[in-house]
DNA sequence: TGACAAGCTACATATTTATGTAGGTGCCGC
DNA sequence: GCGGCACCTACATAAATATGTAGCTTGTCA
């Protein structure tokens, strides 16, 4: 089984020593690289052989951390990126998850518990701190609360919807669907009274946000 | 510090068996409450004296595991319900977080872990297999894919696109921004051009793709 | 100070839309 | 076979929208 290469990014030089430290003495890790910005991190981590997981600080001078995440991902799609922050609220996680990292880490985490989640990590895991995954899984319920319920809309008055989100016209959809323009209008006024809407666009909307359209 | 009392909601008797044992022999643990259906769950658990975890398989007879999640949050709001499945699907798992689960484990957890991931809901974790832990971070990430990039849009712009969402017409929406409709009809070329679209519906359709507007 | 951007107002017109009314065809279950 | 539903056609009209043109205020920034 390979060693697991781990960079370490973090400005305060105590914390970045002893993490590093603790790396390189955890059995089956490295820890090649440790840098004090994101810059510095894009800047000089070998292209030809970079890190297999990188411990990101979030509180970085210069480009945050959640920032430089999507920038390190795009230079090196292999690296598995995990968070390693004393701030465990909704809006840097929801960020930091959206830009790309795949571990979510608090600074209060224990060393064993940290060397752990890097093996996980590097086994296709996902690390997180309990109070991390906790609001993770609440963030999680809030994106599909009800699930798209009946929408009771036939198959016909759907493909319309969809031309419609598309930026369809009546005349447009009407040619897409082979029916003629009066017939268009007569599904809209159905779909708005399943819809309870008056307009074409609060349709639209109203569709998104039930889930009835991506 | 008080015992974690245990519920366990599973069909095959020697899965069943086996948790309770482990469980009661845990330091802390007891496990006052063991049942082969939901059904049987929501009949007979106490209303006065429940349990504070319920680990609950999806594989159920009758109801499925997933479906009794909510009715069980229902009646014991306090419980906190972890799944333990053999399936970690993305289908799965995401009935039941959105059901209301708030751990999701996959059966190939070792009986330490189990015991650990138990305390870990109850002092307000999450817990979750590795495999679980991934499936989460990318299906959270689908939601909002790109997070919203530069949308160019002014505020004016931006509060007019909000007015569109919730079904204004020109009129309206001009009296809710305290503007003539001329000046709607303004700002709407700007929002048409920044957004490349041509008509309301189409721009409306776009600010949910790219996450302007929810 | 002068260019520039955001924001606003105004007028005009061709298209698109919302909505009313009135009716026709084909399939399904009772 | 009859009622109901999904689906379609058609005509009509008032309202809303898309887009062109033209010009005015601010505040910022070089």
């Amino acid at each position: 089984m390979p060693e697991i290469r781990v960079a370490i990014i973090e400005d305060q030089n105590d914390t970045r020593d002893s993490l590093a430290a603790l790396i390189q003495a955890g059995e089956g890790f490295a820890c090649p690289y440790h840098f004090t910005s994101m810059e510095e991190a894009l800047k000089r981590m070998g292209g030809d052989h970079p890190a297999d997981v990188a411990l990101v600080d979030i509180g970085l001078p210069g480009m945050s951390g959640i920032a430089g995440i999507s920038l390190l991902k795009e230079r090196f799609p292999q690296l598995q990126v995990v968070i390693l922050s004393v701030y465990g609220d909704d809006e840097r996680i929801f960020q930091a998850i959206c830009a790309g990292a795949c571990g979510y880490l608090l600074k209060t985490t224990p060393p064993a518990r940290l060397l752990e989640s890097l093996r996980e990590v590097s086994a296709g895991g996902s690390p997180m701190s309990p109070e991390v995954a906790r609001r993770v899984i609440e963030l999680f319920r809030q994106f599909r609360p009800p699930a798209q319920h009946a929408c009771n809309l036939t198959p016909q008055e759907m493909r319309l919807l969809k031309l419609l989100g598309a930026g369809h016209h009546y005349k447009t959809a009407s040619a897409e669907l082979g029916i003629s323009v009066h017939t268009v209008g007569f599904h809209m006024r159905r779909i708005y009274e399943k819809l309870q809407v008056h307009s074409k666009s609060e349709a639209v909307a109203k569709a998104f946000r039930e889930g009835l359209l991506r």
